[in-house]
DNA sequence: TTCACATTTCGTCGATTGGCGATAGGGGCC
DNA sequence: GGCCCCTATCGCCAATCGACGAAATGTGAA
């Protein structure tokens, strides 16, 4: 993962809304837009922005159906920037067996 | 981990030149400013900038020696930040599981 | 104490962010 | 077609960011 990258996932990340927003999810079943701003102490365009973001970050996946919007957590990519966390949090030396192995 | 705290960590890793600091980072012996510079293609007091950004966020811890200040990487930090990220990849079910076990 | 060095802080600038209300636009439904 | 619902986008504003050079601070050596 280039420092770009993983920058730019981290910079969606962020922000309290948008944790917030990701800790709101469940999984098993996508949300809709109206939903997520159900779940939020903001502004439709605001939490709209939000969403933007981490869509823009492929933190999260929309599909459009019909007139709604629903969303679902792109898992991988939350799990491979949680790898990249951890392999900073890692000695060199680690680090080096684990990008070999 | 509060969202605040989660976006506060998330914040200050949101920029590619402090995720390339974090990377050029030999955690068994301590960097000081000049040696980060050295590794960066930026102006001194713009990567002094960068290292406070990361002191704040408590990424990174600082220890003045003499006219010199080594940093090193607060791996716990790191580590639980990595694990925050985890738990949002996963669903809502092992989440519970895992907080319990 | 005077100098040189290492690092941080300050001041400035243009760019970006985050918030909101208002507006636009795409779908369904009657 | 006309109307309402859902969502995204626009325009505006204050606030923050990121970059830099200049200046200040702090420390050890001569």
């Amino acid at each position: 993962m280039t420092p770009e990258r993983v920058a730019a996932i981290a910079k969606a990340l962020g922000h309290p809304a948008r944790i917030r927003i990701l800790r709101q999810f469940d999984q098993c079943v996508p949300h809709n837009a109206g939903e997520i701003f159900d779940g939020c102490d903001l502004a439709q365009s605001t939490v709209s922005e939000h969403l933007r973001i981490l869509r823009e970050a492929e933190i999260l996946f929309a599909r459009k159906d019909g007139p709604r919007t629903w969303y679902c957590v792109r898992r991988s990519v939350l799990h491979t920037f949680a790898r990249a966390m951890e392999d900073l949090a890692v000695e060199p030396v680690l680090r080096h067996a684990r990008s070999a192995g």
